[in-house]
RNA sequence: GGGUGGUUAGCUCAGCUGGUUAGAGCGCUGGCCUCACAUGCCAGAGGUCACAAGUUCGAAUCUUGUACCACCCA
């Protein structure tokens, strides 16, 4: 296994037994020795064991009898029959960083997850392998039996989305596990619907579907596929009332002039002016409609003047219902045409086609035929051409419902994020239509309405199913066939989840929820229901915060689509890289933005930042075997502090404040890159380096510079930042944190005592349940009761350690624009003339040693140095690289390139402050900060310039 | 057609209420297997901030317009 890693790409290869056995033991093991740990983070080794270490703890359970304040959030349920795709990794990522997050924090969190029923996807899954196992359509088995297999189906395959979560790591309460077909969650959507049906807001209704006459059922909007087909364009005269000429229309399906009631002509149109209100007697069927004004009609297109059939198409649907129209239906179920097409009856499509053309033409009424390309719909799964067909359903009344959903989002109940989406929701919500629930399917929940054939009379009853009319009595009754669309049932989510209608103590804790995590293609479809159902049934918003996560696409911004090969499986990454890797990229993409470009390679940048914190955890191990828990639990001697050490802990505190603050406003991209920026560029690029002195043989290095107790002091640092790292970092690389941290507590947990906040979490059984790392902990390590004198310190140490790290800056610049090997020593000085410089530069010469190659150091007024040296300047500060004579040339142009650099810099801070209008309208601080910008640049180029005069 | 968002380095993206020399990761160039890490270390090159006009002492940032791209709705 190691052999064919390093060869190759780690690749997909499965853990054999062997390996998984291994990681087992070795996540379970209590301390590796660190020569144990591999030099590479192999997620792989240590994820499952981990995972199922957290779930057998019950540490994702929520315990409702908690008193600390609830924090709750309920899952977007994925479709039972759905895989995990890139969008579910980072929704999921996001809502799990919140409540590992928030857990840490104390609160009484609860993470609901759940599936939905998904009609539509769930029935056609089932029925395509019933055809294709058994070849078998549905109705060969009836209803009853069919919804069985579909269960049977469901028990076999539905948890395969759960266990892709848990994969990812989700801290969800799994024993709260739901589902929207389940027991509870069905009540819940009975009860909600009687209730609507006895206020009067759900009613039935003609609707124009689109129907698949070879499946005889009504389609989703996104089962339709659309396909450009070439057809024709026929132009037929409608000879007017009275017989005082005709007015021309076009259409590219002749046929459903059968059931036109009207033609419509655009109302600036001053052509038609005159015609306005006219009647046209509609040919073949002899019926005189009327012409209307409408502004849907494109005047361009075609004679200007369209036949409307408000019965098969839906813009005609729209236009007969403003004005008024009659709904002729001219189909059967079966796509034949049925009574209302005279004549025609019982013809198929095609056929009526070709024989209205004939009789059109024989009539002289057809004026001409043109090729013409057009969209028509097709039915994903049979082909046949879809038709827009009049039926019955159930609609939900939505304007009543509205107001109060529009309310609440107005008056700040519920807050978006980022805000600009409420834009979205206030829009859908003020041009709502009223909601058609039903569906012509098997599975989901039926609709409890019954009817009696006898007396006509219609009810509902989620009790029981009646055998009798309520009404006369009579036994020719049936329960209405469809079911109710799936988004009715996950409208109720937030609280039927919750044990609603039931009052359950679990409601009463946790609802409202505090945030949903969501995509804004769902706002209407999902989150204006939750809130409208929300405020109608609990009289509470379902939530405070509605956070819009991006949409991933692939990376050239295009919707990633399995066909085209650009979706990234999210398993796969996870299985080569981690978990961790996973979560930390979706985190770090910025929320603001309504899309995200996915490009692969981000992944690995991740996976890298994943390796460098591991192998600093290495580090810190091999260097503290003889560190005492004792004295980590002490926390460390102030005295025995060195400069590094409080600067690292200050960075710490200061990492700690803006993760927190970044995390309060949802800032996830933020709070990976301070995670990012301290952990690569701060503790590891810096502090370990610096320490590395102190913790070595003493012998070898300047005897009896660092004490015993400085040694120790590092140590403590050492171990006290890489623990609080770890709980800052936990939320969103579960797997890694819990990993070493574990390692840490096996070695110190057993220290008593609290000076030392590490030492306190470390006391916790899992980092999941750890607390929240505290900035004023922190800085009461390194902080004195004496803050006066704490400020002027830290103020001290700050510039010593800029100081000090812009001269090893400085004097690497030089070295690697001068080809000089790392290794290569070189004489080096350091000049100012302020005695303040030198104190702090004197300060931090052990660190400059220690980074960089020197020969011989010298920090004073002057220099005793001699021969040729290139030129760095901070401020007042000069600093000397003695080189080998041949390269006098090439340091004459790159001080001459740093002296153009600095003049124009210098030419236009004085510009700005020779303008009086800046100096007068500018706030002081930029005015001042602009002048000691120049006085800088100015001191730099005056020894810029002598150093190459001194060259010459 | 309506709505919404975007256009900053070769690529993917940061850049808050206008104010130092516009940043990061990846890629690229040069030098390093320095005893935590080559999934690494040290440096470097690379940008007229889509375009135009305006407001302002000062604009990537605010206003207006234009172009292009994307998504949602019809």
């Amino acid at each position: 296994m190691q052999g064919a890693r390093q060869a190759g790409r780690p690749g997909f290869s499965l853990p054999g037994p062997t390996l998984l056995s291994r990681s087992v033991i070795f996540a379970m093991t209590t301390t590796p020795a660190p020569s144990e740990l591999p030099s590479r983070y192999d997620p792989q080794a240590i994820e499952a064991a981990i995972y199922a270490r957290w779930e057998k703890g019950g540490w994702f359970r929520a315990d409702v009898a908690n008193p600390a304040p609830a924090y709750s959030i309920v899952i977007p349920p994925p479709n039972v029959t759905g895989y995990l795709h890139i969008g579910h990794a980072l929704n999921n990522t996001l809502q799990d960083i919140l409540i590992r997050w928030r857990r840490m924090q104390g609160r009484n969190t609860l993470w609901v997850p759940g599936t939905d029923h998904a009609g539509i996807a769930t029935q056609h899954v089932v029925e395509r392998q019933l055809w294709r196992d058994e070849k078998i359509d549905r109705r060969d088995l009836g209803r009853e039996k069919f919804l069985e297999r579909v269960w049977a189906w469901r028990e076999q395959f539905g948890s395969r989305i759960i266990s892709q979560l848990k994969r990812l790591g989700c801290s969800c309460d799994w024993s709260r596990e739901r589902f929207t077909m389940d027991e509870g969650l069905t009540r819940a959507v009975l009860t909600v619907f009687q209730r609507l049906f006895e206020e009067g807001l759900i009613y039935r209704g003609d609707y124009l579907v689109n129907w698949s006459p070879k499946l005889q059922t009504a389609l989703s909007d996104d089962e339709v596929v659309h396909k450009e087909v070439k057809g024709h364009l026929w132009h037929i005269r409608y000879p007017l009332e009275g017989g005082s000429g005709y007015i021309q229309v076009a259409t590219t399906r002749p046929e459903t002039m059968l059931g036109d009631t009207a033609v419509a002509v655009h109302p600036g149109d001053e052509r038609y002016a005159a015609l306005h209100g006219k009647t046209v007697i509609l040919p073949l069927m002899e019926r005189p409609i009327p012409i209307v004004p409408d502004a849907f009609v494109d005047k361009a297109f075609g004679t200007g003047a369209v036949k409307v059939t408000p019965g098969h198409d839906p813009n005609d649907y729209e236009i007969g219902k403003r004005h008024d129209l009659p709904f002729i239906n001219i189909l059967n179920p079966d796509g034949t045409l049925n009574e209302n097409a005279g004549a025609y009856r019982g013809l198929d499509v095609p056929e009526a086609r070709r024989r209205v053309v004939a009789d059109l033409e024989a009539r002289g009424l057809l004026v001409k035929v043109e090729d013409h390309v057009h969209s028509v719909g097709h039915c994903y799964r049979s082909g046949c051409v879809i038709e827009p067909y009049m039926s019955k359903q159930w609609f939900v009344r939505m304007k009543p419902l509205c107001a109060p959903a529009i309310e609440a989002v107005k008056q700040g109940r519920i807050e978006f994020v980022p805000r600009h989406y409420e834009k979205i929701y206030f829009h859908w919500l003020e041009n709502v239509r009223d909601w058609p629930i039903s569906r012509q399917l098997w599975w989901g929940h039926r609709i409890p309405i019954f009817e009696c054939f006898d007396c006509g009379h219609v009810w509902c009853d989620i009790e029981q199913v009646p055998e009798r009319c309520v009404k006369c009595g009579g036994y020719n009754i049936a329960q209405d066939p469809d079911v109710l669309d799936t988004w009715f049932s996950s409208a109720l989510w937030p609280f039927s989840t919750l044990g609603w209608p039931d009052q359950t103590p679990d409601l009463a804790k946790y609802y409202p929820t505090s945030v949903l995590v969501t995509a804004h293609d769902i706002i209407f479809f999902w989150v204006a229901r939750m809130i409208i159902m929300g405020l109608k049934f609990m009289g509470e918003v379902p939530f405070d915060k509605v956070v819009i996560n991006p949409m991933v696409m692939d990376e050239h911004g295009r919707k990633m689509s399995k066909s085209s090969g650009t979706a990234i499986d999210p398993i796969e990454v996870i299985d080569e890289m981690g978990s961790d890797t996973m979560r930390l990229t979706m985190a770090s993409y910025p929320m603001q933005s309504r899309n995200i470009s996915l490009a692969e390679k981000r992944f690995e940048s991740f996976r890298n930042f994943n390796n460098k914190l591991w192998n600093a955890a290495r580090f810190v191990f091999m260097n503290v075997e003889d560190l005492a828990p004792e004295d980590l639990a002490a926390g460390p001697d102030p005295a025995a502090l060195e400069l590094e050490d409080r600067w690292i802990l200050g960075a710490l505190a200061r990492a700690i404040e803006q993760a927190g603050a970044a995390l309060e406003t949802f800032g996830f991209d933020a709070y990976v890159d301070t995670l990012y920026k301290f952990i690569w560029n701060q503790y590891c690029d810096w502090y370990l380096e610096l320490v590395k002195d102190r913790l070595g043989d003493r012998e070898l290095n300047e005897a009896g510079r660092f004490s015993p107790a400085s040694r120790t002091a590092a140590q403590v640092v050492l171990v006290t930042v890489l623990e609080h790292v770890l709980r800052l970092m936990h939320p969103v690389a579960p797997f890694i944190t819990e990993e070493i941290w574990r390692n840490l507590k096996g070695r110190y947990a057993a220290g008593a005592g609290t000076a030392n906040p590490t030492t306190a979490a470390l006391a916790a059984e899992t980092i999941m349940i750890a607390p929240w790392p505290d900035e004023a902990g922190v800085r009461n390590l390194y902080e004195s009761e004496n803050k006066d004198k704490d400020a002027i310190r830290d103020m001290i140490d700050f510039c010593t350690m800029e100081l000090v790290m812009e001269s090893i800056y400085r004097i690497r610049n030089i070295r690697g624009q001068m080809s000089i090997p790392p290794n290569m020593a070189v004489d080096i000085a350091i000049v100012s003339p302020s005695e303040e410089r030198l104190r702090l530069l004197r300060a931090g010469e052990h660190y400059i040693r220690s980074l960089v190659s020197i020969g011989e150091l010298q920090i004073g007024a002057e220099t005793t140095l001699r021969g040729f040296a290139s030129t760095g300047a901070i401020e007042d500060v000069v600093v000397y690289v003695y080189l080998p004579e041949q390269l006098r040339q090439q340091e004459r142009l790159r001080l001459e390139k740093e002296i153009a650099r600095l003049e124009k810099g210098v030419a236009g801070a004085q510009g700005k402050l020779a303008n009086e209008k800046f100096v007068a309208s500018a706030p002081e601080a930029v005015v001042q900060s602009e002048r000691e910008r120049l006085a800088k640049m100015q001191s730099e180029l005056a020894s810029l310039r002598e150093q190459h005069k001194a060259l010459s």
